[in-house]
DNA sequence: GTTACTTGTGCTTACTTTGAGCATATGTGG
DNA sequence: CCACATATGCTCAAAGTAAGCACAAGTAAC
C-alpha cells in the first residue's frame, strides 16, 4: 500500500468530469424534470449535462449550479449528490479515442419555472420515461401487457442457477411470485429491463441487433435518453421517493402556500400510487409538517379546502420529519 | 443549454480521480477499518486509496477491487459507492500546483484477515476516530466533558441568526435541547466539529493558529486522518448504520456461525448502542433471517447457545430485511 | 330549493409494531 | 446443594398504521 503518488500527466489527459442533473418539479399533479434536446434534432434527448472545470470551480456542486444558472437561467436550490458512474463506453464518443467521463450525477428540487429562451429545454413528465413506475391509476397497463410477459420470456431463456437468479431479481424488483412492490426500487427496475434487453438503450449501447418483438417492446417502455441518462434518472426517482419519506423535502416543490390535498397530490405523483387521504391528513397534521393559513382555497367544486404553509421550524425540532407515505403497493 | 463539448486537454490535465475505500470488520466486538500508514511516517494514516487509471479498468469499482488487491491481497466483496468529493484544496499538494484531485469514496466489508505482509497496513478501531459516536457504555466521556462544551462556546461566539443556526445544527447533530440522538447522523457530527474547529484536521486545513484549550479539545476528538479520510470514514459509519437496519449487510461481516448474542454484538457495534436482547432476537426471528444449525455453541460460562447461519434465501423473499435496530439512543 | 355530486374534516376500530420486563431453561463453578 | 451466568420464551402496554364511517360545506343541475 502506498499513498497515491501524483500521477504522470499522459494518464490525467484521458479523464474527463462531467457533471449531470435531474431537476425536479412538481406541476398539476404530474412530476417533471427538465430535459435537453441536443442541437442534433436526431440525438436522444438527455439531462442537463456539462464538464466539471477544476479551474473555476472550487467544488463539484458549484460547478453545477454555475453552468446551469448559465446555461438555463435556472439558480438551483435543493442539490444532491446521487452516484458517480466510470464505466467504460458509457460515452460513444470514447470508442473514437475520446477521454473517458466519470459522470456524477446530481438530483434537484424546485419548481416548474420558465427556462431562457436560447436554451433547448424542456419539462417533461417523469414517468414518460417510465411508464412502469406510475400506480395511481392501478396497476400500469405497460406492466402486465409487455413488461411482465417479455422478463418471464428472458427469465426462461436461461437455465440452472442463472435462471434461478433472474427470477430472483424479477422478484426483488418487480414483486412477482409473491414479492411487495417497493416503489423505491426504481433503478433496480431499469438495470433488470436493461440487462434483459428490454430498454432501447440496451441493445443501442451493446450494438447488436434485436428480435423484431424486443423491438416492439421497446417502443412502449418509455422514452430513451442519451448516453446512462435514464439509468441517472431511476436513481433520482429511487432517491427521491426514499427521501420524502423522512425528511420534507416535499416542500421544495410545492408553492407557498397549498391545500393538504394538493399536498398529497403531489406525494402521490413522486411516490407514484395513491394514498389514503384522511390518514395522510393525519400524518401530516401529527408531524406539525404545516400550519393553518387562515385562508381557504378557491374551490375546485366541493367543500372549499383550508390553505396551508409549510413549517420551516419543524427541521429544528424533529430529528426526521418527512411525509412517512406507504406506498408499498401490493400487487393486485 | 448544449450537449457537452469535447473539453479541450488544457482543462483535462488538470483532474485526477482517486479512490478511498473504507473496508469495514468487525472481530471481538469491535469494528475495524483497514487503515494505511503512509511511508512519511510523521504523515497522518488514511484509507486504501490511490488513482483510477481509465486505460486499464473498465469501471470505477473495477478499478477500485483491481488495486485494493495488488496493494493489500485482499479480494473485495461487498462494496458500495458513498461519495465524490471535488473541493479545492482538499489535498494539500493542489497547492503546490498539483492536478485537482476528484475523490471518490466507497465502503466495502468484510471479515478481518491477515494483510500482505509488504502493506503498512493495519485494523484499528473504528471509534479511535469518532470516540463521541460510542454509546455501548454509556454516554461516551468526551461528549460531555469536551464536545458539548466547547460546541456551546462556539455557539456563543456568534450572534443573531447564525448563532440560532449554530444552535439548530447543534440539536440537529448531537441531539441537545430535546432532540433526540440519531446514530445514522455521523457525517453531520463530524462536519459539525469540523466547522467548529474541534478537529485536528479543520485547523491543519485552514492553516490558522488556534487556541491552547481548542488544542486540547482536538487531542482527544479522536485521531485524525490524512485529507479528508476522516469525513469519507464518517460518511460510511453513516451510511453503514442506515443500512443495517433494512438490508442484512451485517452477515457479511459474520462469520459463517454464530450465535444470536454474537450477531447482536456485532450490531451494537457498529450501531453504536446497546440492544435489548429478548427484542433483538425476536426481531431476527421473525424477519427469518437466520436458521439454527443444530449445533450449540463451545459456551463461556452459561447456558450454551444455539448457533446459527445466515439464511441467504431472505433476500429473494423480503423486499426489506435487515436488521431494524431501534438505536434512538435518548440523552439520559 | 331540492337533489346529486364533490371535496374536506373528524373520529373509530382493528391490527401491527415496538419497547420493556418477567420468568424459566440450562449451563458453569463453588 | 448453592449462587451465578447466559439463553430463551412469553406477556403486556404504548405507539403507530391501514381502513373505513360519518358528516360538513361547498358547487352544479333541475
Amino acid at each position: 500500500m502506498k499513498t497515491p503518488a501524483s500521477p504522470e500527466p499522459a494518464r490525467l489527459s484521458g479523464i474527463v468530469v462531467e457533471l449531470s442533473v435531474a431537476i425536479a418539479a412538481v406541476t398539476d399533479e404530474s412530476p417533471k424534470i427538465l430535459m435537453v434536446q441536443p442541437p442534433d434534432t436526431a440525438a436522444r434527448a438527455g439531462l442537463p449535462c456539462g464538464p466539471f472545470d477544476p479551474t473555476e470551480h472550487r467544488t463539484l456542486e458549484e460547478g453545477l449550479r454555475t453552468w446551469v444558472n448559465e446555461q438555463t437561467g435556472l439558480a438551483l436550490g435543493y442539490v444532491e449528490q446521487l452516484y458517480t458512474f466510470g464505466n467504460k463506453f458509457r460515452d460513444p464518443e470514447e470508442r473514437a479515442g475520446g477521454p473517458r467521463p466519470v459522470s456524477v450525477g446530481y438530483l434537484a428540487l424546485g419548481r416548474q419555472t420558465e427556462v431562457k429562451s436560447t436554451a433547448k429545454a424542456d419539462w417533461v413528465d417523469w414517468y414518460r420515461h417510465f411508464p412502469w413506475e406510475d400506480w395511481r391509476k392501478g396497476t400500469p397497463a405497460v406492466l402486465d401487457s409487455v413488461v411482465l410477459p417479455r422478463l418471464a420470456t428472458w427469465r426462461d431463456d436461461a437455465n440452472g442457477p442463472e435462471r434461478q437468479r433472474r427470477r430472483d431479481r424479477m422478484m426483488l424488483a418487480f414483486g412477482v411470485e409473491g414479492g411487495a412492490w417497493d416503489n423505491e426500487r426504481v433503478l433496480d427496475r431499469y438495470e433488470l429491463l436493461y440487462e434483459a434487453g428490454l430498454v432501447f438503450e440496451a441493445s443501442f449501447d451493446s450494438g447488436q441487433k434485436v428480435e423484431p418483438g424486443v423491438v416492439a417492446a421497446q417502443l412502449v417502455t418509455g422514452a430513451a435518453l442519451t448516453k446512462d441518462h435514464r439509468r441517472i434518472l431511476a436513481t433520482a426517482l429511487g432517491r427521491l421517493r426514499a427521501k420524502i419519506k423522512y425528511r420534507p423535502v416535499i416542500f421544495e416543490l410545492m408553492p407557498a402556500t397549498f391545500t393538504l390535498f394538493q399536498l398529497q397530490r403531489a406525494v402521490e405523483a413522486l411516490a407514484g400510487g395513491p394514498l389514503h387521504k384522511q390518514n395522510f391528513r393525519r400524518l401530516v397534521a401529527n408531524e406539525g409538517l404545516v400550519e393553518p393559513t387562515g385562508h381557504v382555497s378557491a374551490q375546485t367544486g366541493g367543500r372549499p379546502a383550508e390553505i396551508f404553509r409549510f413549517r420551516r421550524e419543524v427541521v429544528h425540532e424533529r430529528p426526521a420529519p418527512g411525509v412517512r407515505v406507504p406506498v408499498r403497493v401490493r400487487k393486485k
